[in-house]
DNA sequence: CGTAACCTTGATTAAGATCAATTCTCGTGG
DNA sequence: CCACGAGAATTGATCTTAATCAAGGTTACG
């Protein structure tokens, strides 16, 4: 059902039954296969999607093929919103493009599109929304800030014990767990934190001889938190 | 008069005299010199910045004392707004901080302070206010983007290149003036596009050589555009 | 089993940071 | 008006990090 889906969503939640049910009928379902490119950055913007199985990579390609991942979008989650935004209040433009490529890192993704030119219309009489969207932007922000923090002042041996040591916190249950099964590739990781498989590969190895991991695959144990955490700083 | 430069700021444009009021009546006009700090990411968040003359960085300092500029924020506009929308609904806490360090780079520069809890109010009560925040925000995201392209996929010269051409874009006129005064010192501008100042003169000279601009202190001319912009690739 | 995708390891290279030393610029006070 | 000094910018020499290039090894899956 697509009403239980949409409840899910973080900008969604606070709505009630009747204005799920307005947004659904305007969205249309979708399902990509591991690899699959949901849209790319030379597309025309159709408007934003909403994962609610599987996994999305937000990324850039260089002009020599390298690639940088901006975001993990992991369900029940948003991506592609920024766009709706061109020029609010104006007439919306057949112009405008998707900011980044979106690729499906598992089968069996589902995603739901919400057109542009119809939500915009419901956000401009909805303020609830507005409010969520502006929460989930300024989240955004947030990472982002962190992002470019992180790729700028410091290497790659600080980036990766960072993104363990982020891996581990759980702020929910304020408590934190030793192991961590990474949810996506070493490539997409190394992709993710501004470096190469190569490289990456090489520092792992560098912190478990420091006695702080335990590597085996996509499972790494944390053997001494507080020395990974002090390796990040 | 605060109402008036409160009209020019973009989040605003579109209220009413009514509205504007009242919001001057709860901001605090400040002037800083340069070089005076304006906050640190280590203090309690009081509330978003205006900027109504002079300019500001807005960056983050890594542990061994390098620095990362992530905005120049020239009038009229705000900075400093993400922290507003920390669990936006609960009740605004005192032990918020702000994200990043934010600096005067003229003398007389002229802020206007918000306070966050009284616009928070105002905010819930207000859609407009609201869309314009989103704006501002989805603005703010996709010169984030961008930034993180540039310093991920690109090397200093492709950087430096492509910030030449967008200070030589005016987008308002269509058209393109050949030569920039720089805004900021070259210090500044290094700590902008990830690098350092050695890098960036060496990089300058040798565009130079190039025969791309001609560079004489803060005033660079463009002398091919066409090969400046494939430079920047 | 066989093949392709993923990951690791080693050797080499290159970009850009660091270190050190001048030079340039400009505001201030004698 | 000139001299001084501080901050800004440049230049050269060297070093470090991480990318590149090349070759195997592992894993997963049809």
């Amino acid at each position: 059902m697509i009403s239980d889906n949409l409840k899910k969503v973080y900008i969604f939640s606070g709505l009630n039954d009747d204005e799920i049910d307005r947004i659904a009928s305007i969205v249309k379902l979708k399902t990509f296969n591991k690899g699959d490119n949901i849209f790319f950055d030379t597309e025309p913007y159709l408007g934003f999607y909403i994962t609610t199985a599987g996994l999305v990579k937000i990324y850039k390609i260089s002009k020599d093929g390298r690639e940088h991942i901006l975001h993990i979008i992991a369900p029940p989650n948003t991506f592609a919103e920024v766009p709706l935004f061109e020029n609010f209040g104006e007439e919306f433009e057949e112009t405008y493009r998707y900011p980044a490529n979106a690729m499906a890192l598992e089968d069996d993704t589902h995603v739901i599109l919400v057109p542009a030119r119809k939500f915009r219309q419901l956000l401009e009489s909805d303020t609830k929304i507005c409010i969520k969207l502006v929460s989930g932007f300024a989240r955004r922000l947030r990472h982002l800030n962190h992002h470019i923090e992180e790729l700028t002042l410091k290497d790659v041996t600080k980036r990766v014990a960072g993104y363990l040591i982020k891996e581990i916190a759980e702020p929910e249950k304020g408590q934190t767990h030793s192991e961590i099964s990474l949810a996506i590739s070493k490539n997409d990781l190394a992709a993710y934190l501004g470096t190469i498989p190569e490289t990456l590969s090489r520092t792992l190895k560098k912190l478990q001889d420091e006695g702080y991991i335990e590597v085996d695959g996509r499972k790494i144990v944390i053997k001494d938190a507080a020395g990974l955490r002090a390796a990040a700083m």
